[in-house]
DNA sequence: CGACCTGTTGATTTAGATCAACTTACGTGG
DNA sequence: CCACGTAAGTTGATCTAAATCAACAGGTCG
């Protein structure tokens, strides 16, 4: 069964925009259903359209672009409340790959009908735009972070974006958040080699900072993360965002 | 004496899309004026918020950030056709600033008129998210540069795109094109040192794939260049985007 | 049990940063 | 008209952060 946009579990966090009545029946009609992919799989392919647009309800993936040599940069990283497609949607094709990490549930809508987003629900379609715009604001962050910090700010400042995301999806357990990826993901969206991210690790664990194992980040000292990242402790994230 | 919408040189290139005449009336309308801005002239600043919002109608500028100790990214080149301030008029506040390098000439538009343009012109709407991904694009395209290419491969990239972009712009003189900025300004989009940046564009005018100076920058073989950037010959450029 | 994947650590190499001069070009003011 | 100051570009010498190479350990899975 899937879940009604009503009832939707993500929506019910303060992080996320309330919705009008009228927006929520747009939205149940406009959302096609549910997929459950399992870890590993490909959702949408660089260069390539889709007849489908997701937003992520539950799991984690990854967004990433690779070179012809095989060179991998991930963009971001891919949590619940995150729109899929954007690119595919609008332009010809997307601009980077999405792919899972664990077993993930989508909500799916229909490419075509995103056109009527626009015509009968502005709203709707402001706030799609808005995602737009905190992506685009991310990836200026994470631009200057591969252009201008060394490589401890780097996994720091990575380590503290995502504590921050995942505390305000309220899947923080006390000090700690699952984080189910592999070092040499932090890597590759940091432009680090996968040896010098694990040395790199390694010092923030003996630093007190991050210790991130088993699944597990746990970060005792939020405020002296962002100070060896060598950013404001961020308050952007407090601003509610809108959920598609 | 401010142009006319009917009138916008830019619109007549191909590189843009075609609008109809009720949108046209519409952004003649949604277009409070014209402004003229002096070389180096700040026009929005990271982490404020402004009451206007602008298309670059002929000049050149950048957007950037700075970190706290006086390090600068440049995420982009601004041009004319770009869209200014996109996210400060959704978000809080603008994630970087944007200042004018040559004189230029901005349209101004009223950012509490962006409400209207989504309630009443759902294509103008779509145009202007349409925007958005295609910066969004962009700026996956410079990460992954940053991450994954070695400096020469990041020079040629950037030398590239710029000349591809001032040539649909129909800036381009033969083999050459306008590039009024400083080596420095390179530098700080692609994480370079500036010696070091100088040091690669001298490799690649022995090479004979691009010659920087004097404010203009001639390629004399682009598809020389994509191989030496390692991109494939760029056609991405070639759909028509939309024009704010 | 052996193959494979992820993480860890040490030794060596290198791309690019930093430091330091020096050159042009372009004002600006005496 | 020339002295001076400043901004941009150029080049060589040196240093260092991070890449690369190499080896091994613990887990998991067929």
């Amino acid at each position: 069964m899937t879940t009604a946009c009503t009832d939707c579990p993500l929506r019910k966090r303060p992080c996320f925009q309330p919705m009008s009545a009228d927006e929520l029946a747009f939205m149940e009609r406009f959302k096609m259903g549910e997929m459950v992919i399992d870890t590993g799989t490909p959702i949408l392919m660089e260069g390539s359209n889709s007849p489908q647009l997701y937003t992520a309800l539950s799991g984690m993936g990854l967004r990433s672009k690779s070179g012809r040599d095989g060179a991998r940069q991930v963009i971001n990283f891919v949590l619940p409340g995150d729109f899929l497609g954007l690119q595919a949607g609008l332009m010809r094709e997307m601009g980077h790959s999405v792919e899972s990490t664990t077993q993930m549930t989508l909500c799916v809508f229909d490419r075509s009908a995103l056109w009527l987003l626009f015509r009968s629900h502005p709203e709707r379609a402001f706030a799609l735009t808005w995602l737009a715009a905190v992506e685009e604001s991310f990836l200026g962050d994470a631009l200057f972070t591969l252009g201008r910090r060394s490589a401890g700010e780097r996994v720091a400042w990575a380590l503290l974006r995502l504590f921050q995301r995942l505390s305000v999806l309220g899947m923080a357990d006390r000090t700690s958040v699952p984080l189910p990826y592999r070092q040499q993901d932090l890597a590759d969206a940091l432009g680090l080699s996968l040896v010098h991210t694990n040395k790199t690790l390694a010092v923030l664990r003996r630093e007190g900072l991050a210790e991130w194992s088993g699944g597990r980040l746990h970060v005792p000292d939020p405020a002296g993360l962002a100070a060896r990242a060598d950013v404001p402790e961020e308050d952007a994230a407090d601003m509610p965002r809108p959920l598609i």
